[in-house]
DNA sequence: GCGCGAATCCCCGAAATCGGGGACTGACAA
DNA sequence: TTGTCAGTCCCCGATTTCGGGGATTCGCGC
């Protein structure tokens, strides 16, 4: 069973490379190669493969604007990011849009192989440097979680109603405390989390 | 030169079959096992090795409680989690706490080896199972954040703002408007993210 | 037993926010 | 040209929140 792929990259001198790696491999297909991401949309409409290979820099439209109308118009396909970024912003933004992997430029073509094949058994291949990235990422929500853990339960409950969007007075009802007691723990709260008002709290609470 | 290692596991069998893996690997030294959490702590701070292979299961500690705890103690340890648990909110949890990597045990040994290996190069070795969750909850939360993408410009300006804990009046001067203006901004916000306050709003910008 | 922190409830006046309107400009598209 | 939409500013009264106090109970640990 051949997989089918596509290429969406806008330097012709790379995505030739991309094509030389893919057309070597027996079990893999490309049935296309665009040099921008509106093409890319047309022409996956017609011919809908199982993965998409996408840069990110691309003229007009973004790669991972692309990733987020082909995700819309086409929710099965698989989409891995090819690309020399290797900023947290970028990263997170692509995964956001859809992206199932995320591959620097500068992987050898069995990495880049090995990704194409792993995605349908349920891996989601990242290069080492992105994978550190994103780990890094859950370290920095950990420190900033780490004065959250200074609040009681009580407080945890109203902080958790609270960035729910409820007023004191439906928090006091649905703990069956009165809103004047869901204040003193809101000013509790604060203090503890060192934030100016319960706005500031539910923004830490939720990052 | 040689790694360091540690092994925390309470499973006698597990903990075997780990120091029998890496007592074969010529470049990797075990210099402790221990059976709970306590333990560990006790005895890295007398012995402190690079990195740690960390059960999640353990007696009275957790194994993520370990890994927090091991932070604060020696920042410098690099800790991999070894574990039959696949749950997004374990996974999420020991990232937080500090772990640099995370293995499922049915793990073949040249994969716990590997790991060991890798992570002073800058990787972050995952299963496959645990960085295709992780990648997934990305994808969760760009759909939140697709509703978002309505917004204006200023709109988010506003919103950014907003979740830094400023009131109406120093948010206008930032943006050197009035606060009227931004109080009408806020209101278009709520409209357009379907959500009853600006607390609300907060709170699903930051999710 | 005593202190301490968590949890509860209360009060005041001031400040901020909300709901629900209206109105003007400028840009850009149909 | 005529919408439409983002962005700006304004008003009213009602509601909510804030700041800064105080007070009680209850349980836990020293």
């Amino acid at each position: 069973m051949n997989k089918t792929v596509v290429i969406v990259e806008d330097d012709d001198g790379l995505r030739e490379q991309l094509l030389k790696i893919i057309g070597k491999a027996p079990d893999v297909k490309c049935i296309g190669a665009y040099a921008s991401a509106e093409e890319a949309i047309r022409g996956i409409q017609k011919a809908t493969p199982e993965l998409v290979l996408m840069d990110i820099k691309l003229p007009c439209m973004s790669g991972i604007q692309c990733v987020a109308e082909l995700k819309k118009i086409a929710p099965a396909v698989q989409i891995i990011m090819v690309t020399v970024y290797e900023d947290s912003e970028r990263i997170f933004r692509a995964l956001k849009a859809g992206a199932i992997g995320y591959l620097v430029k500068s992987s050898p073509p069995s990495e880049i192989l090995a990704a194409i094949r792993d995605v349908s058994k349920g891996a989601s291949p990242m290069s080492t440097p992105i994978a550190r990235k994103i780990v890094q990422h859950f370290h920095s929500l950990g420190a900033s979680a780490q004065q959250e853990e200074t609040l009681s339960a009580r407080e945890h409950e109203v902080l958790e109603l609270l960035s729910k969007g409820f007023i004191y007075k439906e928090i006091g009802e649905q703990l069956n405390i009165e809103s004047e007691t869901v204040r003193s723990h809101v000013k509790n709260i604060c203090q503890k989390m060192h934030v100016r008002g319960r706005v500031e709290a539910v923004a830490k609470h939720n990052r």
